[in-house]
DNA sequence: TTTGACTATTGAACGGCGTTCAATATCTAA
DNA sequence: TTAGATATTGAACGCCGTTCAATAGTCAAA
């Protein structure tokens, strides 16, 4: 029954599917604003004029919303992420440009970025174990062959496993990532306020290439 | 009023102290095994025969309870980072046991990990802004002193500034504790159940090599 | 020892949350 | 037009953090 062909949906469906994605960019919009916490179904109901348990015939649960925000968001990041271009002869530079996109995407997005890597424990693990890859888990397939690819080319260390040099990279911009969202004026706490605090895109640059400089041949 | 010796006080507030070490305690058990969400100021007074309301003469929020736990979990920090022993030559053994230590402790109080850098915002940067320095600021000169003197022995790389490297180091374990938390089974979601999975203190080391290599002369 | 001030504690209440569900309104296909 | 599916509501449930008037308990001075 629900086996028609994808291009050819009833009304019915398809207005289901218009509905649903009206409440989600609503909803996307409310959790950049405002955060998880800021995003209530009963707020979001009240935003598109319905009644909180409507929303419940477009999503399970209050956490499968969430999740699809939350693929929205690493979609977008494979969008962005940069490809080589094979003509270029600066990989480390492509690999730099991973680094900083990923990083700078984040600070975009706080909310999003952070709710993503939220909650700790097991549900996790099994979302993770099989199922088809989601958004986030290509991304890392991105930085993954970034790292091996660049291991090839002689350009990163030769020793290096890649997919264990590929978590500690992504590790350490995550780490950057959320330290700059938590600790804005990081600089200003150590250095007394008086001090010209370093600029994010500086600070961005020099993780990159720090992280760079660690895995390089 | 409040003027009294700090040796010397009065019995009620020796048993105000008391009681609030008390709810500390069960508090931090709790926290501990179920995190914030299974932290509830009702369950907490369930847990130690009160009513909810009572709590509040002991703490002003939910919020003052979690972020002395907080501070409970990074002294605790304080004490287990090594010190360096003068007599000793390797100082890049100091720098990775420092290193080692901070991801260790992450990993086995994640709850607190994790709630001590939640919550996006602005909050957050008043808060560290001045104030007496907390258990977290100070574990952060640890670290910050670790490499400034790393550099002055000519261990890490001359052109470092202390700061912005110490910066990064922790950006970079930071990143590491909370990967690990969130995707404990990280390999086997990408190299398939069937492949080995790296054992965590292999990882912890393998990421501390890399940082190390990031920052050396 | 009794009194009076101060503190501790309770229990009910408020408003908010995610979620469920019977009842109702609205569409759609025959 | 009508029967059956779908959409929507509004009230309810059981949580949550927090407040507050009322009560119980403690302790120093009279």
């Amino acid at each position: 029954m629900d086996q028609l062909s994808e291009t050819e949906k009833s009304p019915a469906q398809r207005r289901h599917q218009k509905v649903r994605q009206m409440i989600l960019s609503v909803a996307d919009r409310v959790f950049a604003r405002d955060g998880e916490a800021g995003l209530s179904i009963r707020r979001l109901a009240d935003e598109i004029d319905y009644s909180p348990g409507a929303i419940y015939k477009y999503f399970e649960s209050k956490q499968e919303l969430l999740d699809e925000l939350k693929e929205m968001f690493f979609e977008r990041l494979l969008d962005e992420l940069p490809v080589f271009d094979e003509r270029s002869e600066d990989y480390a530079g492509f690999a730099r440009s991973s680094i900083e996109t990923y990083i700078r995407l984040g600070l975009e997005a706080p909310h999003h970025y952070e709710t993503a890597f939220a909650g700790t424990a097991e549900r996790r693990t099994v979302e993770l174990d099989m199922s088809a890859a989601s958004a986030k888990e290509r991304a890392f397939f991105r930085l993954y062959d970034m790292i091996r690819m660049g291991i090839e080319r002689g350009v990163f260390a030769s020793q290096l496993d890649a997919l264990h040099a590929a978590k500690s990279v992504w590790a350490a911009s995550h780490g950057l990532v959320l330290l700059m969202i938590h600790f804005p004026h990081f600089d200003n706490a150590f250095t007394g306020d008086h001090a010209e605090a370093e600029p994010p895109d500086a600070v961005i640059c020099r993780h990159a290439d720090f992280l760079i400089r660690g895995i390089s041949a």
